[in-house]
DNA sequence: ACCTGAACACCGTTCAAGT
DNA sequence: ACCTGAACACCGTTCAAGT
């Protein structure tokens, strides 16, 4: 026991990560605990706190990977041949799929909360940044004669309300069952909201 | 000590809850636990036990008087003899409102999640259905030709939409400073949508 | 230098025992 | 009958001590 250096300090933190993120896919959020996760990879609790400033920390970095493959799963090859409203309905369902697939991951993000003092380190809101950057990039084209700033202000009320019906249905409070049905809700919002956004 | 009876279960309850609710407004979500709750009212942890079925039970009631409240504040005086679209903003802002005002209470009821093979009770999913209910309603007079279902689609959608602002915003992932830019967030969300549904 | 093991201050929940 | 107090199985976090 102790000083074993059987992995460095790199190694030890993906074995971490990777065992955490078992853990959060199978149990979710509440199943996660840095003594579950120590067992998992063979070491004590104390070790975790080496490679982790705390619970915290771990679970941002969790985060950020789940943030890195929803991104990932956004990025549509097509982006730039097809109508700016079916793009930005295949953002959004994009969204709803990711999170309909991965439940558990997508729910951390949103549910883990920081302490009433602490923010969110400026590389993390960076990677919240870049998704919001894709929809208003996608409502670009449909600008027509608004400001850049009313461009910004759409981005982040359509975003918010994807987000916002992919929430409620997840935790059923929609009274909607099946993907399907929010996949029609989803596209129902943007087309709708985008039709009076462009005047049409 | 043991058998005091100084007060009937109703009694205890009602103590229980309205210390419940103010650790939560204090100190959020995560700062509430049954042994701050039984020493706030004087008695031990078992004695809840004799009045709520686990935490989680206790959660849901205090959840249930915040749908309350939410729900009063949303009831507006005249309804009827404003502009539907007018009257669908002010029931956002209203929202938007009250989750500004409290925000500890008002993201417990969204926070709080139930174990995975448990659903919410009947009457409690009553209280979510009637706020979407008053959404349909406001739709209602602005329907058409859209048929039923279709109204019934759209109020899930806006209303999930504000939702979704709300979210965001309070978790500061919108990037919006302040309660005045998302009250136009939700306003630009609802008319923008309100233009693409009626047709106009 | 690296890791452990035990400690500390917390949890939710249960239930025999006391009055 | 009512409530306690202690127990059980968990938490996150810290840090002296062992190799």
């Amino acid at each position: 026991m102790a000083r074993r250096s059987d992995h460095s300090r790199e190694e030890l933190r993906e074995m971490a990560l990777t065992a955490a993120e078992k853990i959060v896919v199978e149990q979710g959020y509440e199943g996660l605990s840095a003594r579950k996760v120590a067992a998992q990879i063979g070491y004590t609790v104390g070790t975790l706190y080496l490679v982790f400033e705390n619970i915290d920390d771990l679970i941002l970095q969790i985060n950020a990977r789940t943030l890195d493959r929803l991104h990932a799963r956004m990025t549509q090859p097509h982006a730039n041949s097809i109508d700016p409203r079916d793009y930005l309905v295949q953002l959004g369902q994009a969204y709803i799929r990711f999170a309909d697939e991965d439940p558990h991951r997508w729910a951390m993000v949103f549910e883990h909360r920081l302490a009433e003092d602490r923010s969110l380190p400026a590389w993390y809101q960076e990677k919240v940044a870049r998704m919001f950057a894709m929809v208003e990039q996608g409502l670009q084209p449909l600008a027509g004669r608004h400001s850049q700033d009313d461009v910004l202000q759409a981005s982040r009320a359509l975003w918010g309300g994807v987000h916002g019906i992919c929430i409620l249905a997840l935790s059923d409070n929609l009274g909607v069952a099946g993907v399907d049905s929010v996949q029609q809700l989803t596209e129902s919002l943007i087309r709708n909201y985008l039709k009076g956004f462009t005047g049409d």
